[in-house]
RNA sequence: GGCGUGGUUCCCGAGCGGCCAAAGGGAGCAGACUGUAAAUCUGCCGGAGUAUUCCUUCGAAGGUUCGAAUCCUUCCCGCGCCA
Protein backbone atom coordinates (compact mmCIF):
# COMPACT_ATOMS: atom_id res chain seq x y z
CA UNK A 1 0.00 0.00 0.00
CA UNK A 2 1.13 3.36 -0.65
CA UNK A 3 1.15 5.84 1.70
CA UNK A 4 3.32 8.81 0.37
CA UNK A 5 1.84 10.87 -2.46
CA UNK A 6 5.40 13.03 -4.41
CA UNK A 7 3.02 16.73 -5.08
CA UNK A 8 6.12 18.52 -6.28
CA UNK A 9 9.90 19.09 -6.77
CA UNK A 10 12.08 21.76 -7.35
CA UNK A 11 15.22 20.28 -8.55
CA UNK A 12 15.58 16.99 -6.33
CA UNK A 13 13.90 18.78 -3.30
CA UNK A 14 10.78 17.16 -2.72
CA UNK A 15 7.06 18.38 -1.51
CA UNK A 16 4.23 15.61 -0.66
CA UNK A 17 2.12 13.98 1.78
CA UNK A 18 2.01 10.94 3.85
CA UNK A 19 -1.06 9.32 5.00
CA UNK A 20 -1.45 7.44 8.23
CA UNK A 21 -4.22 6.46 10.39
CA UNK A 22 -3.96 9.75 13.00
CA UNK A 23 -3.69 12.24 9.76
CA UNK A 24 -1.58 13.72 6.81
CA UNK A 25 1.83 14.75 7.36
CA UNK A 26 3.00 17.26 4.91
CA UNK A 27 6.61 16.94 4.01
CA UNK A 28 9.56 18.07 4.03
CA UNK A 29 8.13 17.55 7.76
CA UNK A 30 10.46 18.21 10.67
CA UNK A 31 9.57 15.99 13.71
CA UNK A 32 9.91 16.97 17.14
CA UNK A 33 11.41 14.72 19.56
CA UNK A 34 8.99 12.67 22.48
CA UNK A 35 11.48 10.43 23.56
CA UNK A 36 9.66 9.54 27.04
CA UNK A 37 5.92 10.58 25.96
CA UNK A 38 6.42 13.86 25.90
CA UNK A 39 8.19 16.48 23.73
CA UNK A 40 10.17 17.78 26.78
CA UNK A 41 9.23 20.96 28.56
CA UNK A 42 6.32 21.13 26.43
CA UNK A 43 2.47 20.71 26.65
CA UNK A 44 0.76 18.49 23.78
CA UNK A 45 -1.56 21.72 23.45
CA UNK A 46 1.99 23.79 22.56
CA UNK A 47 2.63 21.01 19.80
CA UNK A 48 -0.93 21.41 18.29
CA UNK A 49 -0.47 25.17 18.09
CA UNK A 50 2.84 24.55 16.79
CA UNK A 51 0.93 22.72 13.65
CA UNK A 52 3.42 19.81 14.69
CA UNK A 53 2.39 17.25 12.08
CA UNK A 54 3.96 14.43 13.72
CA UNK A 55 5.99 13.72 17.10
CA UNK A 56 8.68 10.71 17.76
CA UNK A 57 8.49 8.33 20.51
CA UNK A 58 11.00 5.90 22.22
CA UNK A 59 10.90 2.14 22.50
CA UNK A 60 13.78 1.61 24.22
CA UNK A 61 12.99 4.30 26.64
CA UNK A 62 9.06 3.75 27.01
CA UNK A 63 10.13 0.21 27.44
CA UNK A 64 12.21 0.37 30.20
CA UNK A 65 9.56 3.04 31.71
CA UNK A 66 6.70 2.69 32.30
CA UNK A 67 6.75 -0.37 30.17
CA UNK A 68 5.21 -1.31 27.07
CA UNK A 69 2.15 -3.27 28.62
CA UNK A 70 1.17 -0.35 31.06
CA UNK A 71 0.90 2.06 28.23
CA UNK A 72 -1.22 -1.25 25.81
CA UNK A 73 -3.53 -1.06 28.69
CA UNK A 74 -3.91 2.36 28.83
CA UNK A 75 -5.10 2.65 25.67
CA UNK A 76 -2.09 2.86 23.62
CA UNK A 77 0.62 5.89 23.39
CA UNK A 78 -2.13 8.22 21.51
CA UNK A 79 -4.91 7.90 23.81
CA UNK A 80 -2.46 7.72 27.06
CA UNK A 81 -0.46 11.23 26.46
CA UNK A 82 -3.41 12.54 25.03
CA UNK A 83 -2.03 13.33 21.05
CA UNK A 84 -4.40 12.15 18.02
CA UNK A 85 -1.81 13.01 15.18
CA UNK A 86 0.58 10.69 14.09
CA UNK A 87 3.48 9.04 16.11
CA UNK A 88 6.56 7.26 14.97
CA UNK A 89 8.21 5.80 17.10
CA UNK A 90 11.63 4.77 17.36
CA UNK A 91 13.35 1.13 17.53
CA UNK A 92 15.60 1.39 20.12
CA UNK A 93 18.44 0.46 17.75
CA UNK A 94 19.89 4.53 18.60
CA UNK A 95 20.06 3.40 22.29
CA UNK A 96 22.41 0.29 21.08
CA UNK A 97 24.92 2.84 19.66
CA UNK A 98 24.22 5.84 22.52
CA UNK A 99 24.33 3.23 25.28
CA UNK A 100 27.26 1.01 23.74
CA UNK A 101 28.87 0.90 27.14
CA UNK A 102 25.68 -1.09 28.62
CA UNK A 103 25.15 -3.58 26.14
CA UNK A 104 26.40 -6.25 24.12
CA UNK A 105 25.11 -7.06 20.37
CA UNK A 106 24.44 -10.68 19.29
CA UNK A 107 22.54 -11.86 16.26
CA UNK A 108 19.48 -12.99 18.49
CA UNK A 109 19.33 -8.88 19.20
CA UNK A 110 21.20 -6.90 22.14
CA UNK A 111 21.67 -7.55 25.52
CA UNK A 112 21.21 -4.39 27.22
CA UNK A 113 21.92 -3.03 30.83
CA UNK A 114 19.03 -0.47 32.15
CA UNK A 115 20.66 2.79 32.37
CA UNK A 116 18.47 3.11 35.07
CA UNK A 117 18.68 0.56 37.44
CA UNK A 118 21.70 -1.78 35.86
CA UNK A 119 18.88 -4.71 35.54
CA UNK A 120 19.69 -6.71 32.44
CA UNK A 121 17.11 -6.51 28.84
CA UNK A 122 16.91 -8.51 25.88
CA UNK A 123 16.08 -6.51 22.91
CA UNK A 124 15.83 -7.94 19.47
CA UNK A 125 13.94 -7.23 16.42
CA UNK A 126 11.02 -9.08 17.58
CA UNK A 127 11.07 -7.88 21.16
CA UNK A 128 11.22 -3.72 19.64
CA UNK A 129 8.03 -4.89 17.01
CA UNK A 130 6.05 -6.07 19.83
CA UNK A 131 6.90 -2.68 22.10
CA UNK A 132 6.38 -0.79 18.97
CA UNK A 133 2.79 -2.53 18.49
CA UNK A 134 1.56 -2.15 21.88
CA UNK A 135 2.72 1.67 21.57
CA UNK A 136 0.32 1.48 18.27
CA UNK A 137 2.52 4.28 16.64
CA UNK A 138 1.44 4.90 13.23
CA UNK A 139 5.28 4.65 11.55
CA UNK A 140 7.29 1.79 13.18
CA UNK A 141 11.01 1.47 12.75
CA UNK A 142 13.01 -1.45 12.14
CA UNK A 143 15.77 -2.56 14.91
CA UNK A 144 18.75 -2.38 13.44
CA UNK A 145 22.59 -1.31 14.30
CA UNK A 146 24.01 2.08 14.11
CA UNK A 147 27.80 1.69 13.95
CA UNK A 148 29.60 5.00 15.18
CA UNK A 149 31.41 6.26 12.16
CA UNK A 150 34.63 6.59 11.40
CA UNK A 151 34.06 2.37 11.32
CA UNK A 152 36.13 0.36 8.82
CA UNK A 153 34.06 -0.20 5.49
CA UNK A 154 34.63 -4.19 6.72
CA UNK A 155 32.86 -3.36 9.70
CA UNK A 156 29.81 -1.34 8.50
CA UNK A 157 29.24 -4.09 5.90
CA UNK A 158 28.92 -6.76 8.93
CA UNK A 159 26.87 -4.32 10.79
CA UNK A 160 24.59 -3.91 7.50
CA UNK A 161 24.65 -7.55 6.96
CA UNK A 162 22.97 -7.80 10.70
CA UNK A 163 20.64 -5.00 9.92
CA UNK A 164 19.47 -6.77 7.16
CA UNK A 165 19.19 -9.86 8.78
CA UNK A 166 16.80 -8.19 11.59
CA UNK A 167 14.97 -6.21 8.92
CA UNK A 168 13.39 -9.56 7.78
CA UNK A 169 12.79 -10.72 10.89
CA UNK A 170 10.65 -6.96 11.71
CA UNK A 171 9.10 -7.69 8.51
CA UNK A 172 7.51 -11.36 9.61
CA UNK A 173 6.75 -9.70 12.93
CA UNK A 174 2.73 -8.43 12.39
CA UNK A 175 1.60 -4.99 13.41
CA UNK A 176 -1.21 -3.49 13.94
CA UNK A 177 -3.06 -2.97 10.55
CA UNK A 178 -2.59 0.96 10.67
CA UNK A 179 0.85 0.87 11.30
CA UNK A 180 3.27 1.14 8.65
CA UNK A 181 7.28 -0.37 9.08
CA UNK A 182 10.03 1.72 7.66
CA UNK A 183 13.25 0.63 7.15
CA UNK A 184 16.53 2.01 7.98
CA UNK A 185 19.40 1.74 5.47
CA UNK A 186 23.25 1.53 6.78
CA UNK A 187 26.45 1.49 5.12
CA UNK A 188 28.12 4.78 6.04
CA UNK A 189 29.33 7.09 4.02
CA UNK A 190 30.06 4.18 1.15
CA UNK A 191 27.62 4.59 -1.64
CA UNK A 192 28.23 0.92 -3.03
CA UNK A 193 27.49 -0.41 0.65
CA UNK A 194 24.21 1.74 1.15
CA UNK A 195 22.98 0.75 -2.23
CA UNK A 196 23.17 -2.81 -1.89
CA UNK A 197 21.69 -2.36 1.86
CA UNK A 198 18.82 -0.22 -0.08
CA UNK A 199 18.46 -2.76 -2.92
CA UNK A 200 18.10 -5.64 -0.35
CA UNK A 201 15.62 -3.97 1.67
CA UNK A 202 13.25 -3.48 -1.15
CA UNK A 203 13.27 -6.36 -2.07
CA UNK A 204 11.54 -6.84 1.48
CA UNK A 205 9.20 -3.67 0.35
CA UNK A 206 9.04 -1.05 3.05
CA UNK A 207 6.42 1.58 2.78
CA UNK A 208 9.30 4.32 3.75
CA UNK A 209 13.27 4.01 3.57
CA UNK A 210 15.39 5.70 6.06
CA UNK A 211 19.10 6.51 6.32
CA UNK A 212 20.06 5.90 10.02
CA UNK A 213 24.05 6.03 10.79
CA UNK A 214 25.03 9.51 9.73
CA UNK A 215 25.97 12.61 12.06
CA UNK A 216 27.57 10.10 14.23
CA UNK A 217 31.14 11.31 14.28
CA UNK A 218 31.84 11.91 10.44
CA UNK A 219 32.42 15.09 9.08
CA UNK A 220 29.50 17.16 8.24
CA UNK A 221 30.71 18.26 4.65
CA UNK A 222 31.20 14.05 4.34
CA UNK A 223 27.18 13.83 5.23
CA UNK A 224 26.20 16.39 2.74
CA UNK A 225 27.96 14.90 0.43
CA UNK A 226 26.79 11.45 0.65
CA UNK A 227 23.35 12.38 0.74
CA UNK A 228 23.89 14.79 -2.60
CA UNK A 229 25.18 11.43 -4.08
CA UNK A 230 22.78 8.71 -2.49
CA UNK A 231 19.63 10.54 -2.11
CA UNK A 232 18.53 10.53 -5.53
CA UNK A 233 18.58 6.59 -5.53
CA UNK A 234 16.22 6.19 -3.37
CA UNK A 235 13.00 4.97 -4.26
CA UNK A 236 10.43 8.33 -5.54
CA UNK A 237 7.29 6.98 -4.46
CA UNK A 238 8.35 6.46 -1.12
CA UNK A 239 8.94 8.52 1.75
CA UNK A 240 12.82 9.22 2.73
CA UNK A 241 13.81 9.83 6.13
CA UNK A 242 17.13 10.80 7.29
CA UNK A 243 16.99 10.14 11.03
CA UNK A 244 18.00 12.04 13.83
CA UNK A 245 19.25 15.31 11.46
CA UNK A 246 20.07 17.97 12.65
CA UNK A 247 20.84 21.65 12.94
CA UNK A 248 18.99 24.20 10.63
CA UNK A 249 21.17 24.00 7.66
CA UNK A 250 21.84 20.14 7.74
CA UNK A 251 17.86 19.94 7.24
CA UNK A 252 17.95 22.15 4.25
CA UNK A 253 21.07 20.28 3.08
CA UNK A 254 19.00 17.24 3.42
CA UNK A 255 15.91 18.80 2.04
CA UNK A 256 17.76 19.90 -1.24
CA UNK A 257 19.21 16.55 -1.34
CA UNK A 258 15.80 15.27 -1.42
CA UNK A 259 15.09 13.65 2.00
CA UNK A 260 11.40 13.95 3.61
CA UNK A 261 11.53 13.74 6.85
CA UNK A 262 13.90 14.95 9.75
CA UNK A 263 14.07 14.48 13.43
CA UNK A 264 16.84 16.12 15.77
CA UNK A 265 16.13 16.48 19.81
CA UNK A 266 18.38 19.92 19.46
CA UNK A 267 15.88 22.03 19.24
CA UNK A 268 14.42 21.73 22.45
CA UNK A 269 18.03 20.42 23.89
CA UNK A 270 19.44 23.05 23.21
CA UNK A 271 16.42 25.38 23.72
CA UNK A 272 16.81 24.21 27.45
CA UNK A 273 20.97 24.82 27.12
CA UNK A 274 20.12 28.71 26.20
CA UNK A 275 20.73 28.08 22.89
CA UNK A 276 17.88 30.15 20.64
CA UNK A 277 17.07 30.30 17.18
CA UNK A 278 17.51 33.51 14.79
CA UNK A 279 17.21 34.32 11.01
CA UNK A 280 20.57 35.45 11.68
CA UNK A 281 21.83 31.95 13.93
CA UNK A 282 22.07 30.63 16.83
CA UNK A 283 22.32 32.94 20.00
CA UNK A 284 22.56 31.85 23.68
CA UNK A 285 20.45 33.46 25.95
CA UNK A 286 22.68 33.40 28.93
CA UNK A 287 25.00 36.15 27.53
CA UNK A 288 25.45 39.18 29.82
CA UNK A 289 24.99 41.34 26.70
CA UNK A 290 21.24 40.46 27.03
CA UNK A 291 20.58 41.69 30.25
CA UNK A 292 18.49 44.52 29.22
CA UNK A 293 17.79 43.53 25.90
CA UNK A 294 14.18 43.93 25.14
CA UNK A 295 13.69 42.52 22.06
CA UNK A 296 12.49 39.85 21.43
CA UNK A 297 14.43 36.32 20.78
CA UNK A 298 13.90 36.28 16.97
CA UNK A 299 12.59 39.75 15.90
CA UNK A 300 11.81 38.10 12.54
CA UNK A 301 9.91 35.31 14.34
CA UNK A 302 5.80 35.47 14.89
CA UNK A 303 5.41 32.83 17.22
CA UNK A 304 3.70 33.28 20.60
CA UNK A 305 7.24 33.53 22.47
CA UNK A 306 8.41 36.15 20.18
CA UNK A 307 5.43 38.39 20.18
CA UNK A 308 5.38 38.59 23.85
CA UNK A 309 8.84 37.50 25.96
CA UNK A 310 12.18 39.80 25.76
CA UNK A 311 15.51 38.49 25.86
CA UNK A 312 16.43 39.99 29.06
CA UNK A 313 13.40 38.41 30.40
CA UNK A 314 14.21 35.05 29.23
CA UNK A 315 18.04 35.25 30.39
CA UNK A 316 16.82 35.99 33.82
CA UNK A 317 14.37 33.21 33.90
CA UNK A 318 17.69 31.01 32.91
CA UNK A 319 19.83 32.18 34.79
CA UNK A 320 18.01 31.78 38.43
CA UNK A 321 17.18 28.27 36.64
CA UNK A 322 13.40 28.75 35.92
CA UNK A 323 11.40 26.36 34.02
CA UNK A 324 10.15 28.62 32.20
CA UNK A 325 13.06 29.80 30.44
CA UNK A 326 13.20 26.04 28.57
CA UNK A 327 9.54 25.85 27.54
CA UNK A 328 9.81 28.91 26.37
CA UNK A 329 12.73 28.72 24.09
CA UNK A 330 11.83 25.25 22.99
CA UNK A 331 8.29 26.55 21.82
CA UNK A 332 10.38 29.44 19.74
CA UNK A 333 13.20 26.78 18.21
CA UNK A 334 10.61 24.06 17.65
CA UNK A 335 8.25 26.60 15.86
CA UNK A 336 11.47 28.01 14.03
CA UNK A 337 12.13 24.63 12.88
CA UNK A 338 8.91 23.93 11.56
CA UNK A 339 8.34 27.08 10.23
CA UNK A 340 11.54 26.51 7.88
CA UNK A 341 10.32 23.39 6.49
CA UNK A 342 7.05 25.27 6.05
CA UNK A 343 8.60 27.98 3.92
CA UNK A 344 11.00 25.44 2.19
CA UNK A 345 7.74 22.98 1.29
CA UNK A 346 6.27 26.56 -0.27
CA UNK A 347 9.49 27.14 -2.32
CA UNK A 348 9.24 23.57 -3.61
CA UNK A 349 5.80 24.07 -4.87
CA UNK A 350 6.85 27.26 -6.46
CA UNK A 351 10.32 25.58 -7.94
CA UNK A 352 12.00 28.65 -5.95
CA UNK A 353 14.22 25.59 -3.15
CA UNK A 354 17.16 27.07 -4.28
CA UNK A 355 16.56 30.79 -3.84
CA UNK A 356 15.13 29.85 -0.03
CA UNK A 357 18.14 27.56 0.49
CA UNK A 358 20.64 30.35 -0.22
CA UNK A 359 18.50 33.52 1.28
CA UNK A 360 17.99 31.58 4.55
CA UNK A 361 22.43 30.54 4.48
CA UNK A 362 23.23 33.82 3.81
CA UNK A 363 21.41 35.31 6.78
CA UNK A 364 22.19 31.97 9.16
CA UNK A 365 25.83 32.13 8.78
CA UNK A 366 26.07 36.07 8.71
CA UNK A 367 28.98 36.49 11.10
CA UNK A 368 28.08 40.29 11.03
CA UNK A 369 24.93 39.55 13.53
CA UNK A 370 26.47 37.69 15.87
C1' G B 1 34.31 51.94 77.55
C1' G B 2 35.61 46.40 78.20
C1' C B 3 36.08 41.60 76.15
C1' G B 4 35.76 38.71 71.88
C1' U B 5 35.95 38.10 66.67
C1' G B 6 36.97 39.31 61.84
C1' G B 7 38.79 42.22 57.20
C1' U B 8 41.39 37.18 51.18
C1' U B 9 41.53 38.06 44.02
C1' C B 10 34.21 41.11 40.63
C1' C B 11 30.79 38.77 44.91
C1' C B 12 30.50 34.87 48.77
C1' G B 13 34.10 32.03 51.02
C1' A B 14 38.48 28.34 52.31
C1' G B 15 43.56 28.92 53.54
C1' C B 16 46.55 30.32 58.92
C1' G B 17 55.09 30.24 57.86
C1' G B 18 57.43 27.59 52.11
C1' C B 19 53.85 22.50 48.03
C1' C B 20 49.65 29.98 47.27
C1' A B 21 48.16 33.74 42.08
C1' A B 22 45.77 31.45 46.67
C1' A B 23 40.35 25.46 47.51
C1' G B 24 35.09 25.69 46.53
C1' G B 25 30.64 28.32 44.98
C1' G B 26 28.48 32.45 42.24
C1' A B 27 28.95 35.90 38.38
C1' G B 28 31.56 36.64 33.71
C1' C B 29 33.93 34.79 29.01
C1' A B 30 34.53 30.98 25.14
C1' G B 31 32.86 26.43 23.20
C1' A B 32 30.08 21.86 22.60
C1' C B 33 25.28 19.53 22.09
C1' U B 34 22.42 16.03 15.54
C1' G B 35 17.00 8.47 15.54
C1' U B 36 17.52 12.68 24.09
C1' A B 37 21.05 8.49 30.33
C1' A B 38 21.70 16.02 28.69
C1' A B 39 17.28 22.37 32.18
C1' U B 40 23.92 18.99 30.49
C1' C B 41 29.12 19.03 29.66
C1' U B 42 34.17 21.24 28.65
C1' G B 43 37.83 25.13 28.88
C1' C B 44 39.23 30.12 30.68
C1' C B 45 38.59 33.25 34.77
C1' G B 46 45.10 39.26 38.57
C1' G B 47 48.68 41.02 34.38
C1' A B 48 52.47 39.58 30.49
C1' G B 49 54.28 35.40 27.72
C1' U B 50 53.92 29.38 23.65
C1' A B 51 56.51 27.87 28.08
C1' U B 52 60.26 26.16 32.42
C1' U B 53 59.11 32.05 33.89
C1' C B 54 58.41 37.15 35.36
C1' C B 55 55.45 41.13 37.64
C1' U B 56 51.39 42.85 41.05
C1' U B 57 47.96 40.93 44.99
C1' C B 58 45.22 38.58 50.59
C1' G B 59 42.34 46.29 55.08
C1' A B 60 47.01 50.05 55.89
C1' A B 61 51.93 50.91 57.54
C1' G B 62 56.03 48.93 59.85
C1' G B 63 58.69 44.57 61.78
C1' U B 64 60.45 39.18 62.63
C1' U B 65 62.25 35.41 59.07
C1' C B 66 66.34 32.58 54.03
C1' G B 67 60.92 32.91 53.08
C1' A B 68 54.56 35.89 55.38
C1' A B 69 47.72 35.89 53.08
C1' U B 70 49.54 33.09 57.28
C1' C B 71 53.76 35.39 63.19
C1' C B 72 54.49 40.46 65.99
C1' U B 73 53.35 45.99 66.62
C1' U B 74 50.41 50.20 65.64
C1' C B 75 46.44 52.22 62.96
C1' C B 76 41.68 52.09 60.06
C1' C B 77 36.99 49.57 59.40
C1' G B 78 33.03 45.58 60.38
C1' C B 79 30.38 42.30 63.62
C1' G B 80 28.92 40.00 68.53
C1' C B 81 28.39 40.11 73.78
C1' C B 82 28.85 42.86 78.39
C1' A B 83 28.53 47.81 80.82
Amino acid sequence: MEIFNLQAQSKQARAGEIQTAHGVIQTPIFMPVGTRATVKSLWQEDLEELDADIILGNTYHLYLRPGHELIEKMGGLHKWMTWDRPILTDSGGFQVFSLSDLNKVTEEGVKFQSHIDGSYHMLSPEKSMEIQKALGSDIVMIFDECPKLPATKETLRESMELTLRWAKRCKDYGLQPHQNLFSIIQGGLHVDLRTECMERLIELDFPGYALGGLSVGEKNEEMVSFLNSFTPKMPQDKPRYLMGVGKPIDVLNGIRAGIDMFDCVLPTRNARNGQFLTKNGPLNVKKQRFIADGLPPDPSCSCKVCKRYSRSYIRHLYNVGEYLAGQLISFHNLHFYLNMVREARAAIFEDKFDEYYKEFYKNYTNEMWK
